[in-house]
DNA sequence: TATTTTCTACGAATTATTTCGTACACAAAC
DNA sequence: GTTTGTGTACGAAATAATTCGTAGAAAATA
């Protein structure tokens, strides 16, 4: 069984925060936040603690101030919140996420060229099989 | 001011069922629902009617059965979702999203023929800017 | 050592979402 | 005409998410 992650808005927020930094204390992670939201510090700290009892996080409560990590991938959250998209918006259609996504955000000529070589790497491990 | 959807994950089953279907009456929209997850038909009668409430569901009450219609495009939300993950979720890289999508949910080759025409004419629109 | 700062824990208020029971109107079937 | 079915409205319970105040422990500073 493959644990389904489902974090909310302000859980990615802090997710994000830690993908990026690494292990940081609820302090690192709220001076982060502060600057684009307000909310207070024990705010954060409550949602970090609900992350950890949700398995989120994990923590080292040998200090005083506790080091919070992510306890999921960046990689494997992503691709979860992708493929609920795919199934909730866009009725199972890959493409049709991708083509929104590349209709409304005009990705520049480097990621596109990106994209390009992704493709034709996908085609070549299709004509394989 | 463009206004913001966010629709539940509950909102978005009645939504695509209504951009599915056209005008539809509650019962209408209860018996699709009804094959997929078990809920009461005052459920999705009083989801119904708080999304209407929301302004994302018109509906046409001349009848005792109200007819209801989704009153945002589904372009618009797929639109807005998708601008939402990549902003939330890949730190503003459209690409990184398609990326994702293409990794994970092998499109077949229409579907990649699809984008690469997509692509490809992006990319003469780039040119002539 | 006394005071101030920094931290966690806990409880509780607030708001949103989801669910459903009950009441009552109206129409259809008997 | 009475019963049965189908619909809306409304209220309220259950759950989840978000917010923050306050208490008390521990550490840092004076």
């Amino acid at each position: 069984m493959t644990t389904t992650i489902k974090p909310t808005d302000s859980e990615l927020e802090i997710l994000n925060i830690l993908w990026d930094k690494g292990p940081s204390t609820v302090r690192d992670v709220h001076d982060v936040l502060e600057k684009s939201k307000d909310a207070g510090y024990t705010t954060t700290l409550k949602l970090m603690q609900i992350m950890h009892d949700k398995g989120l996080l994990k923590r080292d409560a040998s200090n005083k101030s506790h080091v919070y990590t992510a306890n999921v991938s960046q990689e494997k959250t992503q691709g979860q919140l992708v493929k609920r998209m795919i199934d909730n918006v866009f009725n199972g259609s890959a493409s049709q996420l991708v083509m929104q996504a590349l209709g409304h955000h005009k990705a520049n000529k480097e990621e596109l060229e990106e994209i390009k070589k992704y493709l034709a790497e996908m085609e070549r491990k299709n004509a394989d099989s």
